[in-house]
DNA sequence: GTAATTGCAAAGAGTTTGCAAGCGC
DNA sequence: GCGCTTGCAAACTCTTTGCAATTAC
């Protein structure tokens, strides 16, 4: 895993890179993602976004997270209806969702899955696995 | 996999054990997810449901197909933020998810996965894996 | 200075809910 | 007939968009 520092530079890097500009909110939401490990939604990355800046605009963190996404500093999840999520781990993870409280857990999986040989034609780039079950505090 | 008329007379049955009536809408609301492998949207399912019953409403749907989810007849899925997806294959099987097109095709592993022993005091139920790639249409 | 970005407010999707009328049992 | 279910419309939540003011470079 890289260190959050070098991905920091890589994202601030990268933005020069393609003319995007390096403002207080976008590098706050980064950061705010790099150092949050529950795969939080829009509305609860703001919250925290707004602890430093309290006048920023839910909009510009919508905004901000869809650049992310399309720079590939951040991955869109989603397990229920309700809202998305992001995730700012870009590397080959799989997720321990609890089905009472809704908490996700990163897992790494020792072995690969063994893709099937024949997928009717579809070219695989990648998976995910859920593993959908009860975390420590709900299994009581 | 059981036959879809089966998979009809065991809803209708647990309907009537449950004390919920047999209703038209229910019933296409049902029979339209089964016969549907594409994983479609609420508003998808609304659609089908009109052409039989015009004048059914949407949000009847949208009490239907969560009825049927409680019930253990249909499933919840969800790989956008955009909107929530049904499906009624209920046995356990994974997606083959098209980033271009959007498309969901269901799959078989022959090989389970070995989960990891030590999840950390999470107890598994379940698990769903999505491959992403490209579908054979895309691919070009 | 210029162009990208922001904040605000309004608009747009998708989903849920309250309630009177209707229908299955 | 009773009580669940429906259709309608309104409300609600989540997300996107238009625009003038602001900020990074």
């Amino acid at each position: 895993m890289e260190l959050k520092e070098d991905m920091l530079k890589a994202f601030v890097d990268k933005c020069r890179e393609q003319g995007l500009k390096i403002t207080p909110q976008r590098v706050a939401v980064y950061e705010i993602l790099l150092n949050s490990h529950t795969h939080p939604t829009v509305e609860e990355i703001y919250e925290e976004v707004k602890k430093k800046y309290p006048f920023v605009s839910l909009a510009t963190v919508y905004r901000t997270v869809e650049t992310l996404e399309q720079m590939g500093f951040a991955k869109r999840v989603c397990y229920w209806g309700n809202s998305v999520r992001y995730d700012a781990n870009t590397e080959e993870h799989h997720h321990l969702i609890c089905t009472n409280c809704g908490s996700i857990k990163d897992i790494y999986l020792e072995d690969g899955i063994n893709l099937p040989e024949n997928l009717e034609g579809f070219k695989p780039a990648g998976y995910s696995v859920n593993i959908y079950g009860l975390c420590p505090n709900c299994k009581n």
